[in-house]
DNA sequence: CTTCTAACGCGACTTTCTTCGCTTTTGGAT
DNA sequence: ATCCAAAAGCGAAGAAAGTCGCGTTAGAAG
């Protein structure tokens, strides 16, 4: 009777092997094919599964990316709890700019697949959830504490921004930056 | 003899015109569905022309996205100069706010449709000599100017940030919050 | 005004994606 | 060990995307 673990109800069965292939399949189509000729049946193919599977799983290409990055997000980069804004925010950025590299492009294609309101992807939800309970911490502090939508605005657009327009992630340094160049105007302004 | 204006074989014709709708039936087709709804019979249907037409000459829906920033990237807002650099930054801010809006995240798609790597278009680097221009301006003015790259950061990102997340175009008030915490930034760090 | 030809329209045809009902497997519970 | 139900496999049927050859249209040049 619900021994804790049993959230799921077949944690480590064979549905989470088809998982493990269909996100590998996902993450290597689209790594080496154009985001247009990355389709359900060639996921499949690859991983080894029936399509049918996949469309009753996911529903779509763009269920799929969204499930691979809201995946690989939470395991690469954790979000941080160093006891300071400034220590989580730097950690977060350097980590996310990080997780960004060898992900390449595919965060930003799953956000130009998903529909133009981000409310229904999962892993942005889910992302935004961990970053506002971040801040929440920084504020029972007592620190002064930028709101979610400024750290998206400062830290994680200028990170995609650096992602797709150079091809490459931002360094370390220039995460701190970043992070630097927010809560001085959040020092500033409040 | 080539007089000039003569470049194409038939400027002005039935294919301008099949272009136009085109054009605008991907404009409208991107802007309210998800990209993957967005195929090339749908824009064919809505602009009224055959498919075969648009399997022709543009080939995929990426040619299509491609085509349609190209045309409307010469159309991007003037750089003004105020005489301010804060006036500078609002308006330029609220006019690219303004252009996005309507393209609706369509140059993020189209880079996220391209290959892996998408190398900084002609149109970016374009964009990016007349806004250092405009900083350059500020400078010989004795302002405290930001560089560039804070710029594009701090502002450019941002909108882009929101239309492609939120699914809509950051507002008027919006943009000058953004030129306020770059200017307070750049203030308290020079 | 006639001719030339690039580009479009048309519709049939091929390929690929997507759905559906059914059977089989399998992990968890008794 | 046995049973149960969720999830995967399977293959066929249906829908949609994409291709092709040929006839038609309409700018542009003479």
């Amino acid at each position: 009777m619900d021994r804790g673990a049993a959230k799921k109800k077949r944690p480590g069965g064979r549905s989470a092997q088809v998982r493990a292939r269909v996100q590998a399949a996902v993450i290597e189509l689209l790594s080496d094919r154009q985001l247009e000729e990355v389709t359900i049946p060639r996921v499949a193919e690859r991983a080894g599964v029936h399509q049918a599977t996949i469309y009753r799983r996911w529903g779509s290409v763009a269920g799929l990316v969204d499930d691979v990055v809201a995946e690989r997000v939470g395991e690469l980069a954790p979000i941080p709890d160093t006891g300071t804004l400034r220590g989580d925010l730097e950690l977060a950025a350097i980590r996310f700019a990080e997780v960004i590299a060898p992900l390449g492009g595919i965060m930003i294609r799953a956000a130009a697949l998903s529909t133009p309101h981000a409310d229904t992807s999962v892993s942005f939800q889910k992302r935004a959830g961990q970053l506002q309970a971040m801040l929440d911490r920084a504020t029972a502090r007592g620190e002064k504490t930028p709101t979610l939508t400024e750290l998206l605005e400062g830290i994680t657009a200028p990170l995609y921004f650096h992602q797709l327009f150079f091809g490459r992630p931002a360094d370390s340094d220039h995460a701190k930056a970043l992070v630097d160049r927010l809560l001085i105007y959040v020092e500033a302004a409040r």
